[in-house]
DNA sequence: CTTATATCAGAACTACTGAAATCA
DNA sequence: CTGATTTCAGTAGTTCTGATATAA
């Protein structure tokens, strides 16, 4: 029976809708389990690109994960403060402030990626191994198509 | 080459990142396409409940939709006022305000459910029809596994 | 008197805009 | 002088809180 509580078929019969629904409650869960260390999205996203390509300047930081220049200059400067990330003026082009991760920021994102882990497997939990490996794909490849076209954010 | 560009492995290896982006991307689309006529995404939604359910108590949507009590009596009203939806007071209990779709609702629900498929095959687009089945199944049962559990929106 | 429903005013948060300061 | 980078102040939009009015 259709409880009050079921959604509506025309939206469930929408990949979009499911995306934009399931996207919407990993990315609060996450954050909220952020929020418990003081810390928001970006920051891992920030901690995640310096581990995985080293030191940016903070406008290649911008372009690559897609923020705000306005919102990364208080991003970086609260990880600053917390000791997790180093700032230091580029002398080659002094407009430029080089960012890089300090061991104390190596060590929070090793355990922000277990968290995340640790929530995705609740969030996937209605799927066998096999299941999370092709939506994985399937997923990887829809964001792949995400650059090329209309309306990057 | 690890162009500026490139996402950092970290996340694109968390399904979770990409049901983040894929569907902050999806609600950021389709949003936008709703703001062209003056809507959100919940006056969507709302329409979908009404048309594959019936006539709602306010409370009932609210229920259903997830939306904040608050919020809603906001959407309503602007749907009232546009003349998609109409307001009554049940007569059995007069705190309740009964809401139906009118005939101008069900209209723009057609068009709406129309862009909203198009906009789906420009994001799917990388996925052929076969896959995009699949994934639609898959989004399926994770998102019937969402109610279920620890912080519920 | 307590509870449920709808509504309103406002806070909190995120994302974005515009402009300034510094340097190439 | 033009343009790039960082930063700050402020705006807009969404979600959530608290309070109120009406009715059960």
């Amino acid at each position: 029976m259709s409880s009050a509580h079921s959604t509506p078929p025309a939206l469930l019969d929408l990949s979009t809708y499911l995306l934009s629904r399931i996207g919407k409650a990993a990315r609060g869960r996450l954050a909220h389990r952020l929020a418990e260390r003081g810390l928001r999205l970006w920051d891992m996203a920030v901690l995640a690109a310096l581990s995985d390509f080293g030191p940016h300047a903070q406008r290649d930081l911008v372009v690559r994960l897609g923020v705000d220049p306005s919102d990364m200059a208080k991003v970086v400067d609260q990880l600053a403060t917390g000791g997790y990330v180093e700032r230091a003026r580029d002398p080659e082009d002094r407009r430029r402030v080089s960012v890089s991760l300090a061991p104390a920021g190596r060590d929070l994102l090793a355990e922000l990626d277990a968290e995340a882990r640790a929530l995705q497997d609740e969030l996937l939990a209605p799927l066998d191994p096999e299941e999370r490996t092709r939506l994985q794909g399937l997923l990887l490849r829809v964001h792949q198509g995400l650059g090329e076209r209309p309306y990057a954010p």
